[in-house]
DNA sequence: ACGGTCGATATGATATTCCTATCGTGAGAT
DNA sequence: ATCTCACGATAGGAATATCATATCGACCGT
């Protein structure tokens, strides 16, 4: 495949198929042949052709941006394998869901204070993106939901139960209430996270299981484009009581807690299960574990 | 090479040669010799490995990173070829830099009110990956500075300028000041975004310009725990604006004007600069002109 | 009409990839 | 210490893919 797009960018440089064939240091109807292969795996036509070449197709334009794109980045892997080895560095990098964030930054205060040498990066993701993410070792740990969807291989430590609360601009039909069951977000106008979060899955299982089809309008992975559009008026929004309550402090809007449904849902700290922890990470999961509301 | 490549992430995710042999639908031994041969190519050793798996070197790691891009522009040169042209629909996908999501806001709640049938997605991403995503069709527009870094060929739509404050919490050796400068921000222990954001990348540039080495104790892509973190006490953070008033509404602390360095970045909306626009993303457009502060 | 250029097709040779069978090593159980 | 099992590597033959050479078909210019 690789040394199909080499001859397809050949070509569309050279505009000429011998010319392609030489540059590349193969024949003619060997390139002809390959270029005719990729369209057949591709599934398009790439080239403009009568009996000489005729410019690249619409699709032929798109395929060859990528081309250059996938041709450089290997080249470039070549490359870098060539250079010298890294080493270890004095970083964290967290990985929290949306919801969590504000026991991402309680946790990585306390942490921070405690090892004022180690430089935090916590990033906001959707928690199957974590779990890959540890995985991949593109971050050392997670914070994300340990009881609901499928961890895998992970050592965990719970920190939380998760509770929901609606969050309304005064004056919508459902503000001035004690509480709220799931049954009256029917109709309301959502704004809520998008479907790839898996707090979205639980309010949607919430929602389904008391017959509710939810009237989505506004979906986003950001909650404070959550909160921002409540504040806005005609919107409501389903978040957890943390983050809910962090977002709404001094602001004029209600917090009304949900009742029924899944409730208390644990989320946790998650880091991968492998050989000894580094001493950074091992401190982080005593952090951890001390902090636990469980 | 692409099939190695295939081979080798598919170890990496298995630790095991059998089960990744098995998960590509190959044999073990013909795994075993792809992978040697991709270490013969690229003059590396990838895997650790005595009697069995013993984890990636670090070059391994590198080269799983690359490994993983290119074979995901691959898929997606397949997929992108195809793809059936896109004809409309009712979504819009909105991609946002973290600093302008209370715009992003503001011009969805607007733009959602006169076409209600229209369901948008806003996701929080650095300005690099919205170019992206807009080049890749996993977004349909983007908000974005317009003037700081190359944008390459988009349409614009100029939105606003920013500004930029401290956020500090009551106490701080900087709180109580009228305005600040940004060689006031010597020593202190800051909070900010990610270097993977252009914002962040401003805020490095001025501090530089005054000859002030950032002490960047926390990082984060979400400005919520930015917020979070001064809130907690003993971190100080610098955002636009906008964004910097709507999370501290209400809170107990304290935004202060940072003057000199560069000021009046624009912001604004983006959009492929492609063809006649969709009637959706020309409606967008549109809307964003007559919300425009500038 | 003729000659030259271009890209495509056919065929046989060569290279690569794959599978089966087997080997060598290390870890765990006895 | 010995045996067994699991794991990854090696060897050999078969199947498949790629390549070069020769040639064909189409188009253009003279």
């Amino acid at each position: 495949m690789l040394s199909k797009l080499e001859m397809f960018i050949a070509v569309a440089k050279e505009g000429h198929f011998g010319r392609a064939a030489q540059s590349l240091g193969i024949t003619q109807p060997s390139l002809s042949t390959g270029i005719k292969q990729l369209e057949d795996q591709l599934g398009v036509q790439l080239i403009f052709r009568g009996s000489r070449f005729g410019g690249l197709t619409p699709e032929g334009q798109r395929a060859l941006t990528w081309a250059r794109k996938i041709t450089a980045d290997s080249r470039q892997l070549r490359d870098e394998m060539r250079a010298t080895k890294h080493g270890l560095s004095g970083q964290l990098r967290l990985a929290a869901i949306p919801t969590a964030l504000t026991w991402a930054a309680t946790l990585s205060t306390a942490f921070t204070q405690a090892h004022p040498n180690v430089q935090m990066t916590i990033l906001s993701r959707p928690s199957m993106q974590i779990l890959t993410m540890l995985d991949d070792l593109e971050a050392d740990a997670g914070l994300t939901y340990l009881d609901n969807e499928p961890l895998g291989r992970v050592s965990t430590v719970p920190l939380y139960e998760e509770r929901y609360m609606v969050v309304a601009a005064p004056g919508n039909a459902l503000s001035g209430r004690a509480r709220l069951h799931w049954s009256d977000l029917a109709e309301q106008p959502l704004c809520l996270l998008s479907p790839d979060m898996q707090n979205r899955r639980i309010i949607d299982r919430n929602l389904n299981a008391v017959g509710v089809l939810p009237r989505v309008g506004v979906e986003s992975n950001s909650t404070v484009v959550l909160i921002a559009h409540v504040e806005s008026g005609g919107w409501i929004t389903v978040l957890p009581e943390g983050i809910a309550r962090f977002l709404t402090e001094g602001k004029p809007l209600e917090l009304i807690p949900l009742e029924g449904g899944e409730v208390g849902h644990r989320v946790g700290l998650i880091a991968p299960h492998r050989d000894p922890n580094t001493p950074v990470l091992a401190a982080l999961l005593a952090e951890a574990g001390r902090m636990s509301a469980l």
